[in-house]
RNA sequence: GUUCCGGUAGCUCAGAGGAUAGAGCAUCUGACUUCUAAUCAGAGGGUCGUGGGUUCGAUUCCCUCCCGGAACACCA
């Protein structure tokens, strides 16, 4: 929001109180609906920047704002001075240039920067679930925002492809996979290698119940430290073993799993809008790090340990040590880290990296980051986990085990069936010909808009009853709007009309209509807040506010049944204006919108 | 044990020094011969986990404690 009267004020303050102008950052906020007016000044957050007591500068601020020229009325309460513009100013200073709006959600070209965020990052080994596609919508939207915002960004997968969990599913096809192949089940391949992960784990419970059987003392162990005691688990790591030492039969067995399941991603992927400039594999990445843990120790800032182990002393971060290379120069998780972070810097060169994983790994990345520090490279303060929060069922946590995984293909195809119902149940006999895209549109808009709308880092509650909605606060609330302009739209075209250039916003003289213009100016307020907290659900609750501002408007102002042509011609750009407005934030968001709905 | 995250309406979540703490869902009332009711208007519903402190002002910042979750590997 661009208002004259706050440049006005702050020159004014600036000379009064004598301090410099840049210095007086004044945020006008929406006056609350209980209260007389429609704009707010805060003036106790001027008090420490003008140096003076509060009702000085509220004094001040009433005095100047009630005799400014584009104001109708002012009134003080406390510090807080409120205050109603005069109709065309307000116009005039809003929505009345929506170019602008839109063109000025984007950060000065000084404060643009080259970002790379990693995201998904899935395991081989089975299909994805709903806490995938809470890290794929966090990462892939706020790629976009970011992009939106103004900076460069670069998106990119590390797919986790070996490993004993590949193996796991590998060993349970050797066993029980009679030769079948996804294209020979119909099966998609992602689901028809997490199937065989699933046999195997139920073969292997039953070792385990066997081996605690025949074992009294070893009942109390868990089902990890019992692993390798199991015939079936050492069997895995055999071929884990073959793996690492290029087998060719578990190498070609290990190519054709990961292609299965890596295309059965890919339409998951697909089906959602993710995309990646580039896509990396851990059986590439998985040995690097190791040089930079050797050379970091010969140039001292690592230390060798006395059987040979190579390690970082983390204090001075208020971490403990942490061993970068075992004794028999084997490398460990946190080093090949350490490899592909500065790989993904050779490769982008990026001003910032992110990385979008979940919270429990919250201790890694600052281990990993501290240790990039300790090399000493520049950039490492700007590195950033976006540590994301579980989500959870009513029942409890998500475990595979017990069934309770909910499947993501299985999710879009449910969420598109009510979708369509829902459509069906509304247009009764005229279903439209494209009925199947609009669904789609409007399940993942749910979705997710859905995902997006938490905090990040809040754990969240995912109740299918519940969490599965149309209505209220949802994606399709917000698309919903859009569809209604459009209509309005088409009927004001079918009329043989066409936009005026020349407007008279001064005419829209009710609340609903200011009150929808002082939101829809917002936006790039929102957008950017958005961008610099790396956290989508800011323009995501502010999308809603406006999509509610319409809606209220929509009922108490008829836009094509308006008294006078030219109030007609008004609301009809005001409309316009706030479409444009939602599409570009719904798009930031990736979030598709049907025509019609 | 140490560290981190959370505890706000019946439920799911916003608010992060400022006004009488908000939204959606659920419950109840009302509004479709009207530009799309996936909508709108209204009602009820709160000791902001507890106890202290900081100040003009604390749900917000600091400390105590209680409850829930997570992390603290030569696992990934």
């Amino acid at each position: 929001m661009n208002l004259r009267i706050v440049g006005d004020l702050a020159s004014f303050l600036s000379a009064k109180f004598n301090v410099p102008k840049e210095k007086i950052n004044i945020q006008l906020e929406i006056c609350p609906a209980n209260m007389e007016g429609e704009l707010t000044v805060n003036c106790f957050k001027l008090v420490p920047i003008l140096k003076s007591r509060p009702d000085t500068v509220t004094d001040a601020v009433l005095e100047f704002i009630s005799s400014h020229d584009d104001v109708i009325s002012a009134g003080k309460i406390k510090a807080f001075v409120n205050f109603v513009l005069k109709v065309a100013s307000l116009y005039r200073d809003t929505i009345s240039k929506p170019r602008l709006i839109l063109e000025s959600a984007k950060f000065p070209e000084k404060d643009k920067r080259r970002v790379l965020i990693e995201y998904s990052a899935p395991n081989t080994n089975k299909p994805l679930h709903l806490g995938h596609l809470r890290n794929n919508t966090l990462g892939m939207s706020l790629a976009s925002l970011l992009k939106r915002a103004g900076h460069d960004v670069f998106a990119v997968n590390l797919i986790n492809d070996r490993g004993i969990h590949i193996c796991k599913s590998m060993l349970a096809y050797m066993r029980f996979g009679n030769g079948d192949t996804p294209e020979s089940t119909g099966k998609k391949g992602d689901h028809f290698v997490g199937d065989f992960y699933v046999k195997f784990d139920q073969a292997l419970r039953k070792e385990l119940a066997e081996l605690r059987e025949a074992r009294p003392d070893l009942k109390d162990k868990s089902d990890e430290d019992l692993f390798a005691l199991t015939a079936i688990g050492q069997e895995a790591q055999e071929i884990l073993r073959k793996w690492e030492n290029g087998d060719p039969e578990t190498i070609a067995l290990w190519k054709m799993m990961n292609e299965w399941v890596i295309n059965g991603f890919s339409l998951t992927y697909k089906r959602m809008g993710v995309t990646f400039d580039k896509v990396y594999f851990e059986s590439d990445t998985y040995k690097m790090g190791k040089d930079v843990a050797v050379s970091g120790e010969k140039a001292g800032l690592f230390k060798r340990r006395d059987d040979g182990a190579i390690i970082a002393d983390l204090k001075p971060f208020g971490l403990t040590e942490k061993v970068l290379l075992r004794s028999d120069n084997t490398s460990v998780y946190i080093t090949q880290d350490i490899g592909t972070t500065l790989m993904k810097d050779e490769d982008f060169h990026p001003d910032q990296q992110i990385w979008v994983v979940g919270d429990e790994q919250i201790h890694h990345f600052k281990t990993l980051f501290a240790i990039l520090k300790v090399l000493g490279y520049k950039w490492a303060d700007k590195l950033y986990h976006l540590a994301y929060g579980m989500i959870n069922l009513p029942s409890g946590k998500m475990k595979s085990r017990e069934g309770t995984v909910v499947d993501a293909d299985n999710l879009f195809d449910d969420m598109h069936e009510l979708a369509k119902n829902a459509a069906i149940e509304r247009l009764g006999e005229n279903i439209p010909e494209d009925i199947d895209r609009r669904s789609e549109m409007i399940a993942m808009g749910a979705l997710k808009f859905m995902l997006l709308k938490f905090n990040p880092k809040t754990t969240i509650m995912f109740d299918p009853q519940a969490s599965i909605k149309f209505e209220g606060d949802t994606g399709p609330y917000v698309q919903y709007v859009c569809a209604r302009i459009n209509s309005i739209l088409r009927k004001y075209s079918t009329e043989g009309k066409t936009l005026s250039p020349e407007v008279n916003w001064g005419l829209m003289e009710t609340k609903y209509e200011k009150q929808l213009a002082i939101v829809a100016s917002l936006y790039p307020e929102a957008l950017l807040s958005a961008a610099e907290k790396l956290d989508c659900s800011v323009l995501v609750n502010y999308l809603l506010d406006l999509a509610k501002a319409y809606n209220s408007f929509y009922r108490e102002c008829s836009v094509l049944n308006a008294e006078t042509e030219d109030l007609k011609m008004a609301r009809i750009a005001l409309s316009s204006a706030v479409r444009d407005i939602i599409a570009d934030g719904l798009k930031t968001l990736t979030i598709d919108i049907p025509e019609a709905m």
